[in-house]
RNA sequence: GGGGUCGUAGUUCAGCUGGUUAGAACGCAUGCCUGUCACGCAUGAGGUCGCGAGUUCGAGUCUCGUCGGCCCCGCCA
């Protein structure tokens, strides 16, 4: 064979139109897909653009070359674009074909494990030991590409909006609350560390002390927590901060945002977006981040229950429990099996079993001995319609909730359709809960958390009814991020450290700076991070953070592709001082 | 930390109440084929049944442990 040619893109496969027949061209791509018909051959060429139909046929001087060639081959073909006979119009560029005169292998590629296109159809653990097969799939290169121009269409509408690019440190303290930290061993230092952060907090709250007033970042952030289809130990955040604000308007430029983001994918989102108080959100969802889409919701049936002749439920309430309802359309008509099905998921999700009570031929019935007139009589006083399933739960309020909730989203999913966007701004979450396991005040957000004004003075009297300015952008049932007025004042910030039962020299040592920064003329701000894989996923209908992610982990954080994480030297270990406890 | 589920050719799977030589499809190899685009036809190669113990005359199948994938609870300020 010739010396291969000088390297140099200039036509895609997957963007060759008719207009380009006649044309000279040399494509460069994968092999994708070939068909051998004696004489002639045909080769399916793949670039980032798209497929192109490579014809090989007797004019083609060195027929011996295609034995060299299969499935994900790597070839440069030059020829002529010719107009094809037979169009195939499931191809972009299947009006036209490219007539082979000159084929160069510049790589020969192994069997492969499984086809990128047939993804689908492969375990996600093998297709993670082969990412970058998997990557080249139509699938992952449309996710990829969607997710670097929501990138910088965030980009440009923050910078449009005033906000600055700042990027803040890697490597920084561990932070005694929320999540487990990434360490970072210091060579320098033997037996301190760093920190990979949870996210930029402290820094961009200096940053306003500093006078940015507005200041965004897509930050990479680190948990080193259990993972979830939607939770990746490391996860991108678009970060934003802003002084002298109200919520408001805060909520204002991220609908705007959001607009602007859907918009890529042809969403046409409704703004402002829906506001919930925390408490309406648990009562009638169950949940601080509810699935708007679904349409029934928990309703208490604690005083009507009351009046019913059944032990278990005299003995229930005796006991302080509450009687949550959920009314599921359609679902009177369940069977026996199904309702069964219901009980043992109510238990699964960690409930105690659920009572159904629905209509039936001549009359209520119900899986609890209750006389027919009660039934009937709540169902008309809750105006249920008759054709529904009404499903109850006794225990106690947060169990009951919880799981009514849980049951509710299970109960909803064929409600849940991904072309529909039910935003929701969560807000006046509780500022601190109590944490059983330490028997001490815990914040609910984070320490640097405002109080409501008018809640101030609960701290000292009655903290855990004091709401935060918090709040939460939730979409379809899913925490896309959350944020908070930030405390400006010395004197609260104190008062909070010492309400979380912080020791004195605790406080001192890990936010002596950030109390100092206070001191020094802080403005009121406030900010939000929003998950930006998170809102990839939903943007793109995916079910699982791990399709947007270009290298992700396991559920168990493991690294296929690479085996991270992984031993290292005994002399790597020696210059940290440290050793490994067997 | 806990619960559920899965692990059998390169891949996706089948394999019954334990039984003799573990199958299919796709992929792969070889040959034939000049208009295919899920090309077609023929022939063939390909298996540590995740790993380790145990029960049994006999284990892909049963038990225990272990490793790994996925889902959920806890956890995720």
């Amino acid at each position: 064979m010739a010396e291969t040619k000088p390297l140099k893109r200039e036509t895609w496969c997957g963007e060759l139109r008719e207009e380009h027949a006649g044309s000279a061209v040399t494509v460069y791509g994968w092999v994708n897909n070939m068909r051998e018909l004696g004489g002639l051959t045909f080769i399916d060429l793949r670039d980032r653009e798209g497929l192109l139909q490579v014809v090989v046929n007797e004019s083609f001087p060195e027929p011996a070359l295609l034995k060299r060639i299969g499935r994900e081959t790597v070839l440069a073909v030059s020829g002529r674009v010719v107009r094809r006979a037979k169009p195939n119009p499931e191809l972009a560029s299947g009006q036209v074909e490219l007539l082979a005169e000159r084929i160069d292998v510049l790589a020969a590629s192994e069997v492969p494990p499984f086809l990128p296109e047939a993804r689908g159809n492969v375990s996600e653990e093998l297709r993670f030991k082969h990412r970058y097969l998997d990557l080249r799939s139509a699938a992952l290169q449309r996710n990829f590409r969607l997710r670097a121009k929501v990138n910088l269409l965030a980009r440009n509408f923050l910078d449009r909006e005033g906000f600055l690019d700042i990027e803040t440190p890697m490597l920084s303290n561990a932070t005694p609350e929320g999540a487990r930290d990434y360490l970072v061993p210091s060579r320098i230092y033997k037996g301190k560390f760093f920190a990979l952060p949870q996210s930029p907090q402290q820094f961009k709250q200096l940053l306003m002390v500093s006078g940015f007033e507005r200041y965004y970042q897509i930050v990479r952030c680190f948990r080193d927590e259990d993972l979830r289809a939607d939770r990746q130990p490391e996860f991108t955040q678009i970060d934003v901060e802003m002084s002298f604000a109200e919520p408001d308007e805060l909520f204002a430029i991220m609908e705007r945002l959001m607009r602007e983001l859907f918009a890529a994918r042809g969403f046409d989102v409704a703004v402002p977006f829906r506001r919930m108080p925390y408490a309406e959100a648990m009562a009638r969802y169950g949940s601080d981040k509810p699935d708007l889409r679904i349409p029934f919701s928990i309703e208490d049936c604690t005083a009507e229950a009351a009046a019913w002749d059944s032990e278990l439920i005299r003995a229930a309430l005796a006991g302080g429990a509450k009687v949550k309802a959920l009314a599921i359309p359609d679902g009177g008509s369940f069977s026996r099996k199904q309702l069964d099905e219901i009980n043992e998921t109510a238990k699964k999700l960690g409930g105690k079993g659920v009572i159904w009570m629905r209509k039936a031929d001549g009359g209520f019935k119900s899986s609890l001995k209750v006389a027919p007139d009660a039934i009937a009589a709540l169902f008309a006083a809750r105006n249920i319609d008759p054709g529904a399933l009404l499903l109850l739960i006794a225990d106690a309020e947060p169990q009951a909730l919880a799981v009514a909730g849980r049951l509710r989203e299970h109960l909803g999913r064929r409600f849940q359709d991904k072309d529909r966007l039910e935003f929701l701004w969560v807000t006046d979450f509780p500022l601190f809960f109590y944490n059983e396991e330490e028997k001490r005040l815990d914040s609910n957000h984070h320490p640097f958390t405002s109080p409501r004004p008018g809640d101030v003075a609960l701290l000292e009297s009655e903290p855990l009814a004091v709401k935060a300015i918090a709040y939460d952008l939730v979409l379809n049932g899913v925490e896309l991020g959350g944020g908070s007025k930030r405390i400006h004042d010395i004197a609260l910030q104190r008062r909070v450290f010492q309400l979380l039962n912080l020791p004195e020299k605790e406080i001192e040592e890990r936010f002596g700076f950030f109390l100092k920064a206070l001191a020094f003329g802080a403005p009121p701000h406030l900010g939000i991070a929003l998950g930006f894989d998170r809102l990839m996923m939903l943007l793109l209908g995916e079910d699982s953070i791990r399709e947007i992610i270009a290298f992700p982990k396991t559920t168990s954080s493991l690294c296929l592709l690479t085996g991270s994480p992984s031993s290292v030297s005994q002399r790597q270990l020696d210059e940290l001082g440290i050793a490994i406890r067997k």
